[in-house]
RNA sequence: CGGACUGUAGUAUAACGGUAGUAUACAUCCUUGGGGUGGAUGCGACCCGGGUUCAACUCCCGGCAGUCCGACCA
């Protein structure tokens, strides 16, 4: 990608006003951008990244047997009302019916969450124990009418979700599942360079029983955790009892934590509601148990921008940076004979499937230098006059201080890892 | 949803009951060429509705929108 033609400008200033430290640098370097409260557009170079999570997020739960499939986001009040999720506060509804006479069939709430749908789904499908376990998922936008979004991605109107669903015939193949679950999500986030912490939490309005969620600690966060600096011990503050934190002499500490995820044992709440039974060995029939999991793919990418930057800008990881590598022509007085070997690196790059930004743009050094920095790509790859009178390149990572002199083959060596 | 504050060019900001200023971005040109180079010219704005007034971007009321604090948060 050649950085004039990209649609999206990095900019010097933002409202002081804009407060979280992901939105200022996202906005900034172009990544999304406000279009009201709590409702961004991912522009392309955020698309990028989003996407990349999304991979990732895709690979680790295919893996765990998660087949992807895609819900409705207009969901008809009937579904809602059935298991009595119509009237709550977070639920956008369309605000007249289509047509006058029919008011009733006219009446949707956009997807929060699909556990009714997909049970709903479910009865079709799933009538004997012999179709059972089941799971599947979906990445799509949910929409909850927050009271105050806040903290730019990390609390929306309007975000992306990963959501899975399970099916079993008992409990205990439920909880084997619910650990897969868990072990997933251990691989996904560690895969995100994100250090999320399995945290116990109360089970809402699900259940009485203790759920998880993956908590990344960090001041921007909206929960408390409780945490052993020794073991895995980690409770959220809503449910933290010191007395079962046990055969462990290691200190508690606590911090506020970015939820980037949940996994909840449903157990036949929905089920029940929407008459999903299956017949087991014996011919009886019984409700199939259920369990949900999510993870925010829009709140995860800004909690990589919230936990990954410096006072310059962003400082992507790897697996999720928007490109791998960051190519500089600083032009000058021989800025023909400097473009053109750019160009000629830059179309090698790409040759070797080497995603590249290429800064072609006519500007000062300071100004390249400095959106490389905001921007947050891990490598910078600088062409100028003085690289080029030595025959070199200048490569610099982005999380690193020191810059080296490299020729061509060394770069690519540099770069293959 | 309660409390506080705020709405001015694409963006960020200033002043003023009477001609709306600056920076940046953008356009053209000159200059500079490894950490936002310097300069010239140009383009470009008072959230909406009502009220007070000779006159409202400015004061008052209502709406809408935003930010922060709190409550809420599968």
């Amino acid at each position: 990608m050649k950085q004039s033609q990209l649609f999206s400008k990095s900019s010097k200033k933002l409202s002081e006003a804009e407060a979280s430290k992901n939105a200022q640098f996202l906005i900034r370097g172009g990544f999304i951008d406000k279009s009201s409260a709590g409702v961004y557009t991912l522009l392309p170079m955020g698309l990028r990244v989003l996407e990349k999570i999304n991979a990732i997020i895709r690979e680790e739960i295919n893996a765990i047997g998660g087949q992807e499939l895609l819900m409705p986001t207009l969901i008809q009040k009937k579904y809602w009302e059935k298991a009595g999720r119509w009237d709550v506060d977070v639920i956008f509804k369309t605000s007249s019916s289509i047509t006058k006479e029919d008011k009733q069939d006219f009446e949707y709430g956009l997807g929060w969450t699909h556990e009714e749908v997909i049970t709903a789904i479910a009865t079709r499908f799933i009538n004997s124990y012999k179709d059972l376990p089941k799971s599947v998922y979906q990445i799509q936008t949910k929409f909850r009418a927050e009271a105050r979004p806040q903290g730019g991605l990390l609390r929306g109107r309007e975000f992306s979700m990963k959501d899975l669903y399970s099916f079993h015939e008992s409990k205990k193949d439920l909880n084997e599942y619910y650990e897969k679950v868990i072990d997933a999500y251990h691989k996904i986030f560690k895969r995100l360079s994100l250090k999320a912490l399995l945290t116990e939490t109360g089970g809402g309005a699900f259940t009485t029983e203790r759920t998880h969620e993956f908590q990344v600690l960090n001041p921007a966060g909206e929960d408390t955790v409780f945490y052993c600096s020794k073991c895995n011990f980690c409770q959220n503050q809503e449910i933290y009892d010191p007395k079962e934190h046990k055969n462990c002499n290691g200190q508690i500490e606590s911090a506020r934590a970015i939820e980037v995820g949940n996994v909840f044992r449903l157990g036949t709440k929905f089920s029940e509601a929407y008459s999903l039974n299956f017949l087991n060995k014996q011919g009886e029939r019984k409700p199939v148990i259920m369990g949900s999991y999510g993870i925010g793919p829009t709140r995860v990418l800004g909690t990589i921008a919230e936990v990954f930057n410096d006072e310059y800008g962003l400082i992507w990881p790897d697996a999720v940076a928007p490109f791998n590598v960051h190519l500089i022509g600083l032009t000058g007085k021989n800025s023909e004979k400097i473009e053109k070997a750019a160009e000629s690196l830059y179309e090698k790059l790409i040759s070797l499937g080497i995603e590249v930004l290429y800064d072609n743009r006519d500007l000062s050094a300071g100004e390249k230098l400095n959106d490389a920095d905001l921007i947050g790509i891990p490598n910078r790859v600088v062409i100028s006059e003085k690289t080029l009178s030595k025959n070199k390149l200048e490569i610099k990572k982005r999380n690193e201080k020191g810059s080296k002199l490299v020729d061509e083959k060394e770069l690519l060596a540099m770069l293959k890892k």
